[in-house]
DNA sequence: CTAGCCTTGTGTAACGTAACACCAACGACT
DNA sequence: AGTCGTTGGTGTTACGTTACACAAGGCTAG
């Protein structure tokens, strides 16, 4: 409770004096007068308010971070690595889960612009901007983790992704390349940017490759506003039960992400299907689950330590930057990494 | 940009009316006059300034949660879980991973003081509060979710836990119940109130039974300051191996939680056992992924959703209370799920 | 006719800090 | 002796909001 005027009085200074202190200018102080004053701060417990700093200065050393749930471990592990990266530049990160629900997204960018905080990290992006317009006309930064500019429409400064397209191609050409010719597809609503990527990208590989590309071995989960990450394993279970008990089922899948895949697997074994004699299945992201679980998972890896030093240093960057920042669309390899549970089909092993 | 003293003007009216009409204080005022601020409002695009308001006010609707990493999915679950419950009563919530390290923690807890942040959640509390002692006695309201008051020394006004000596006695009964002795225990350092708890049932129930309880089935990873829970399951992974591989290895384990569990059927796996036939495995906490992995996991579930709401509940009353909260304490009851990855010892059966 | 009371506002002092301009004292130099 | 520069500070304003006391004007009642 004690502010700064207690620790003047104590020590017998200036308000101004003790400011100075506290932001370290005592380069031209007497010795004396300094250590008064940081007794005074120690005996009074004194921590200064950062609260009444922040209105002072107009400045805020806090980025926004919007991801659909951290209930996913992948999101929950890109914002640890987020968080992380900015503490060693001395920002902190406001988690938030909007749960790809463009108006809990608003919401949030609404109320991160009211405490001052300028800049944001969208884990998710969603397919259009017109709910954040407002934010961007109003001067916040926006950084994208998972999509380049297009489509962004001017919206987004900066961006840190992995090639979602590539990512694709790298997945579909795997399950071609083992013989598979139907292949299944599973994902929640195309509601992002990224996920609108790899499933078009899905279809270009397989055209090209002269494959019949079946609709119905697309499935996506009901649109439901504002869902956690939490069942997204539970959707896949389910999408792979009805894909599985068609006239003509797939023998292979291509998840949109692990959470989906992990579920398919588990469907598919429910029904008798073995992962992967019977079912390929393909996982994106790379979660430290992928690689524990039974039978370890074939997925595209998102470099994720990388993307994540990188979108904060180049939000900073056009935070703190007076002019444009150089490159400040980034877009890495993704990696594909084989493991158990992609095989040849039965009938052409 | 602009501020009320804008809107004032562009109104023509003061600025405590302008104030008035933001708090909804508008019962006895003109509509005419109402309606003119409105426009004011509107035209220049005014929103309060969430800072300036804080520190008039002085009050902060933001309640702090301290969890060791929301890359674990139990953690990320639990935070979302909180932050939703928070929200409905108006609150924010500011997540923090402090990894277990002591030291981490009291710096979250110092920033979340000078940000006026009176409420924190503490998810995993550390064995002592010492390091915590000063933000208690400046006012700080902590509320433990993983334990009851022992040992909190009064530095915690709240809890809501399960009763974890009752979990890992369910957890132990039932492997006893299929024929067990040999039962090796798997978990990070005992850093925490609840693995401290969970290991000494544990020896308990053994004693109990009649079990000659061997100090060297219990594995517990090496002490690393920060770490984060992304390499639980590594960590897992290592234990059943080095427990494996004595000269006389047990036939289940327990672990501490869930991310050690799955890395130690993985484990297992690796060196040739499978899982349950040559090794039973029970873990805690119950995340997602236990219901959907390879052999569906046995684990003690702890009742997150109702935990979460509790805590949230009690921490805002006690915040808000005048007087003292009624049955500030809280422990309710875990549940074992038996699942497929327990069975009896082979040479029993 | 005036005291008293509503109605509908207004003016100003906080909240805790940082920035900026300013100032007293003193020695050195011309 | 007067001027200048340096050292080591000080005083005040502003940040954007809310709270609280108060005021102008009209209406009512005795």
């Amino acid at each position: 409770m004690a502010g700064i005027k207690d620790v003047a009085k104590k020590a017998g200074v200036s308000v101004s004096t003790v400011s100075n202190v506290i932001n370290g200018r005592h380069a031209k102080m007497r010795a004396e007068t300094l250590k008064r004053v940081e007794t005074a701060i120690a005996d009074l417990n004194y921590t200064p308010n950062a609260v009444a700093r922040q209105l002072q200065s107009g400045q805020i050393k806090t980025l926004g971070l919007v991801v659909p749930s951290v209930a996913n471990p992948f999101w929950g592990n890109v914002s640890q690595l987020i968080e992380k990266e900015a503490q060693k530049r001395g920002y902190q990160v406001l988690i938030c889960n909007a749960e790809r629900d463009p108006e809990m997204e608003a919401e949030y960018l609404s109320s991160m612009y009211n405490s001052s905080i300028r800049g944001v990290i969208l884990g998710s992006s969603p397919v259009t901007f017109d709910h954040l317009r407002d934010r961007v006309d109003q001067g916040m930064q926006i950084a994208a983790f998972d999509r380049k500019t297009k489509g962004a429409q001017g919206a987004v400064s900066c961006s840190v992704s992995v090639d979602q397209a590539l990512g694709a191609r790298l997945a579909i050409r795997h399950l071609i390349g083992l013989g598979h010719t139907r292949i299944g597809f599973i994902s929640g609503p195309i509601g992002t940017s990224s996920r609108s990527s790899r499933l078009e990208s899905m279809q270009e590989v397989m055209g090209k490759a002269g494959l019949e590309f079946d609709e119905d071995l697309i499935w996506l989960a009901p649109e439901v506003v504002g869902f956690g990450d939490s069942q997204a394993a539970e959707l896949g279970r389910t999408g792979i039960r009805e894909l599985m008990t068609m006239d003509n089922p797939p023998t292979a899948v291509f998840s949109v992400n692990d959470m989906y895949a992990i579920g398919a697997c588990s469907g598919a074994r429910e029904l008798g299907f073995s992962v992967p004699e019977d079912l390929s299945v393909v996982g994106f992201d790379d979660i430290f689950i992928a690689k524990v679980m039974e039978p370890p998972l074939t997925t595209v890896r998102q470099p994720v330590e990388q993307m994540s030093a990188m979108v904060v240093a180049k939000l900073i960057e056009t935070l703190e930057a007076k002019g444009d920042v150089v490159d400040p669309h980034i877009e890495l390899r993704p990696e594909l990494i084989v493991r158990a549970s992609t095989a040849p089909p039965k009938n052409s092993g």
